[in-house]
RNA sequence: GCCGGAGUGGCGGAAUUGGUAGACGCGCCAGACUUAGGAUCUGGUUGGGAAACUAGUGCAGGUUCGAGUCCUGUCUCCGGCACCA
């Protein structure tokens, strides 16, 4: 070690076997087999011999990867590092904990890298496992590798397709409740068996009673039509981006300008039949269930907004000359007097209808453009409103003024009902809209008048500014402020509004809406921004959907074919027409001799859905998950099963609201034991490169662990991660970081272990059977306090550095006692296990009475002696007028009035109070003396 | 534009209920052991000042004996969403 070094300069990379300061290199492969020969982390379950009930659980869990080529990053240890202190800390605290590792692996990176390379995904998705498993192994994480789960293992993906059968046979009943589809089609039978079951729900009874009374030629026909749409996962022909090129469909995130965001080819709007999952259904729960979640509250508020909810009025306009309606959703009815021209959405079915010959031709050119208009587009060109007149006007139930009805692509078919009513002097949308197109402009909602007394004045100046209002020109009490030159989107007082005057706008909208109900004009309703999700992809590598055509008629295949394998396809490229890449199966097509198989697969979300259930029992091959170790795993007693969920922000929305809808559905139909998938959910930050940019290959900063690894150990590498900084926030990465903790690793080495010459390591001579003195016995029980409770914080950083003060201590000690040392290094333990374990072993050759015997994940976590913590005597601070001017140690037990006098005694205290006497002395025991003079 | 988060040394970051600002680490400086140091150990390290002292947690106020922490206003940076009627 100290001899035969290479010299200084230009020494090349491989020297570093020399410079080590402790054979992290030798111990740690060698630990991470003994843990894998002995199992060490594998966790029994309900049933199983050695499981021992008497134990509460901890179910930890982190976000599964997606094994890519390109192997793990730095990104990924962070969180899993993380989770694996936990789940190493709850162990030794007396826990049964679940910690286990998967691999989400379907999925189009994999088709495409296949693609490429003429390697079947099948064959890369393997050895990219291989590639991910190997690196997490060498990083030493406790999971337990008997519950791996994979997506793309037909004894996994069955389950997926069994689940999908559950959404494709359940629908919801007027409780929001998923139920099965059984009760719905006994319902619409002439002689239901279940009745019992469903008699006392009003809808079923509704449609029983309808079905009874309807004439047997049409029936059939509606009855297979009511069952079909009410199924959860269900079929529809709404427009998606077609990305002819990729030859699949793109969600609205995938398409950068019209273009797909991989390769930039075009991307075109067509409809297209596809699947679709009835999420709407649950939007309400979404967001109600949220409240019980241990959740950051951005997180919460992110699915809030993503689901949108908005309460409001539907109203129907009629149209003149014609014999049809239009509905409208608007959250301002109390604005109906204002509304002075409609928009429906090109999309919208009324465009054709309503459209007069004059604009005829004006109008299927716009509808058109805009239907070949990405949403993506749609929204690039927000800033320039566009539109055309239809030439129809329809009726304002109010005042039965004709408004024009015009079409245009700021309305969205998507949201409401794909019209609304224009109130440009209370809508910015409406207002740009009418200004470009000379639209009248009607305001009926004044800007409250502030109470008096008041010095505010809203009124801009000049010759065209507002003025102070009635409520309309018959009346003489200023209810308000109004400006006709802009748009007020605020609420206020309404005004020119018939029976609305003078009503402040929460009022007014209750008026009108119940005014609307008695008319039979509308009434009340909630929308929902969050749309169905969109369920099928034209992809190869996914699972595909158990469901079969006939006569244009789909039906699920029966749960005994599952798995439903994917056909072994020697090319799987894109057909270039929305025809899936399965359709070349010709043989796998053909179910029988009347009925084709589905062609679509399930986008890579429908494995992540349900994974953390398939851990609880990942061997099952009876049932997705058993119900005794569902029940103890995701049980509790808190509506959450998984007890912490880690992992990054980029799945605040999509991944997290796919998997809690599809466990409100198992949770309805009796599956699982709790309404919430994951109860405390923590998000990692991302961690940048050292230029403090985001790591990526263009940059040259992406930092590989592999080399971290090679060069400082696995445990560097987990302690570093941890001591960067909070878990939660985005911080650069530092190489001078990661030597900083290796050093620190190296110093607890050599508590234990002294070299030789010949750079051979034995345990240290220093090390001794001896009871730890006072300083080292506080500092030790300091440090298992401190880190125990960071721990459950998730306050790593200040942990280990609690870990290097305690670690000081002992330096600074002639004798080691090795008893402390032990102690320390179960506390060191979850965090650098392989160290730890090994200089453990270590001790354990010279004092096997000392050491803990076996390995510390089987240890107890030491508990702290608050004696032990206890000084005799505490430094107390002595501040004239708050200013620090002198301290002292003084007694633990000394009262106030005694550290009080020892302040005044003081000669710096004396010195800065001038000789005055003290008007107030405010004495915090402990901690300091203030006098105020 | 809207929503969310954050501003503390040269850098990453610490600071119970308001109670010694800058723990711990990096970097830097000095010393020790050394033929050598990019090893190890010891000490120092917010700015100004020789020192006593003084200023100091984005900025401006306020509450308090005492404010990084509480209140009001304001600026900057980062992340997300963005015609959802």
């Amino acid at each position: 070690m100290t001899s035969d070094r290479p010299s200084p300069s230009f020494a090349p990379p491989m020297s570093s076997e020399q410079r080590k300061a402790f054979p992290f290199s030798e111990f740690e492969p060698k630990w991470q087999d003994v843990w894998e020969a002995r199992k060490a982390f594998r966790t029994p379950n309900p049933g199983d011999a050695d499981f021992d009930a008497t134990k509460p659980k901890f179910f930890v869990l982190d976000m599964f990867p997606y094994p890519s080529g390109a192997g793990l990053h730095v990104g990924h240890p962070e969180g899993y590092t993380a989770t694996d202190i936990i789940g190493r800390f709850k162990k030794m605290s007396g826990f049964n904990v679940l910690h286990p590792m998967g691999w989400d692996a379907f999925g189009l990176p994999a088709e495409q890298y296949a693609i490429k390379t003429g390697q079947h995904p099948r064959a890369t998705t393997e050895k990219n496992i291989e590639g991910f498993r190997g690196q997490l192994k060498r990083l030493g994480f406790a999971y337990d590798w008997d519950r791996e789960v994979n997506t793309t293992d037909p004894g996994y993906f069955k389950w997926t397709q069994w689940i999908f059968l559950k959404l494709y046979n359940s629908y919801v009943n007027d409780e929001g409740k998923a139920r099965p589809i059984a009760e719905l089609e006994d319902a619409l039978s002439d002689n239901p068996k279940m009745i019992d079951q469903w008699r006392s729900n009003g809808t079923l009874m509704a449609y029983h009673d309808c079905y009874k009374n309807s004439t047997s030629g049409v029936r059939d026909d509606t009855r297979a039509q009511i069952i079909s749409e009410a199924r959860l996962a269900f079929v529809s022909s709404a427009p998606v981006n077609w990305c002819p090129e990729l030859g699949t469909v793109l969600a609205n995130e995938e398409v950068v300008d019209g273009k797909s965001e991989v390769g930039g080819f075009p991307v075109e709007r067509r409809p297209m039949r596809q699947w679709m999952l009835r999420i709407t259904s649950f939007a309400q729960r979404l967001i109600d269930e949220l409240d019980g979640l241990d959740w950051p509250e951005s997180i919460k508020l992110h699915q809030r907004n993503w689901i949108g909810r908005s309460e409001g009025a539907e109203v129907k306009f009629k149209v003149a000359g014609v014999d049809e309606t239009i509905a409208v959703f608007t959250t301002r009815p109390d604005t109906l007097f204002g509304a002075t021209y409609m928009v429906l959405a090109p999309e919208h079915r009324l465009v054709d209808v309503l459209v007069t010959e004059e604009q005829a031709t004006a109008v299927e050119e716009y509808r058109e453009k805009a239907g070949r208009k990405s949403d993506m587009e749609r929204t690039e060109l927000a800033k320039d409103k566009s539109g055309v007149f239809t030439g129809a006007y329809a009726i304002n139930p109010v005042n039965n003024e004709q408004i024009p009805i015009w079409t245009a692509d700021y309305v969205l078919m998507g949201y409401g009902t794909g019209a609304i009513m224009a109130v440009p002097a209370h809508d910015e949308r409406d207002w740009e809209f009418a200004i470009k197109f000379d639209l009248p402009i009607k305001h009926v909602v004044a800007q409250p008048k502030p109470s008096a007394p008041c010095l505010w004045d809203p009124r801009p100046q000049g010759p065209k500014a507002g003025r102070w209002v009635f409520a309309d020109d018959t009346k003489s009490e200023i209810i308000g402020y109004s400006d006709p030159n802009v748009c007020y989107i605020g609420e206020g007082i309404a005004r020119k509004s018939g029976f609305l005057d003078g009503l402040p706008t929460l009022e007014a909208k209750r008026k009108i809406a119940a005014w609307l109900e008695e008319k039979g004009l509308g009434k009340g309703t909630i929308n929902f921004k969050l749309r169905d999700w969109l369920f099928s992809r034209q992809r190869y590598w996914g699972e595909p959907f158990p469901i079969v055509w006939e006569d244009g008629n789909h039906r699920s295949i029966p749960e005994s074919e599952l798995p439903l394998l994917p056909p072994t396809l020697e090319d799987f490229k894109p057909t270039g027409t929305p025809e899936p890449p399965l359709s070349k199966a010709t043989d796998w097509v053909r179910y029988s001799a009347t009925a084709t198989r589905e062609l679509n697969t399930m986008p890579q979300w429908a494995g992540s859905c349900w994974y953390y259930l398939r851990y609880c029992d990942a061997q099952n091959s009876e049932r997705f998950v058993g119900e005794e170790a569902e029940k103890y795993w995701m049980g509790g007693g808190k509506p959450g099963g998984v007890d912490l969920y880690v992992g990054g922000t980029e799945h605040a929305v999509l991944h997290l609201l796919y998997a809690r809808f599809w466990h409100k559905v198992l949770f309805d139909l009796g599956y699982v034991s709790t309404p919430e998938p994951f109860q405390r959910l923590v998000n990692q930050g991302l961690i940048m490169g050292e230029d403090g940019q985001k790591m990526s290959k263009s940059r040259g900063n992406v930092v590989n662990p592999d080399d971290v690894v090679q060069e400082y150990g696995a445990d560097s590498l987990r302690l570093y991660e941890m001591f960067m900084g909070p878990l939660e926030q985005v911080k650069p990465w530092s190489m001078k970081g990661v030597e900083g903790v290796y050093r620190f690793l190296a110093r607890v080495w050599r508590l234990v272990m002294e070299v030789d010459e010949e750079g051979v390591w034995s345990v240290s001579a220093k090390l001794q059977d001896v009871p730890a003195n006072k300083q080292v016995t506080k500092a030790l029980h300091e440090t298992i306090k401190k880190c125990g409770e960071d721990i459950e914080k998730l306050s790593f950083n200040t942990a280990i550095s609690q870990m290097m003060i305690c670690t000081k201590t002992f330096t600074a000690e002639e004798v080691m006692p090795a008893s402390a040392i032990v102690t320390f290094l179960k506390v060191l333990s979850p965090f650098a296990p392989h160290i730890a374990d090994d200089l453990n072993a270590h001790i354990a050759t010279k004092f096997p009475a000392l050491a803990v015997d076996g390995l510390l994940s089987d240890a107890t976590w030491p508990k702290y002696d608050p004696a032990a913590l206890i000084e005799d005597e505490v430094e107390v601070v002595f501040q004239v007028n708050g200013k620090l001017r002198d301290k002292a140690r003084v007694p633990i037990q000394a009262t106030k009035d005694e550290i009080e006098k020892i302040a005044l005694a003081s000669a710096r205290v004396q010195e800065f109070m001038e000789g005055k006497t003290p008007k107030k002395i405010i004495v915090v025991p402990g901690k300091l003396v203030n006098i105020v003079v």
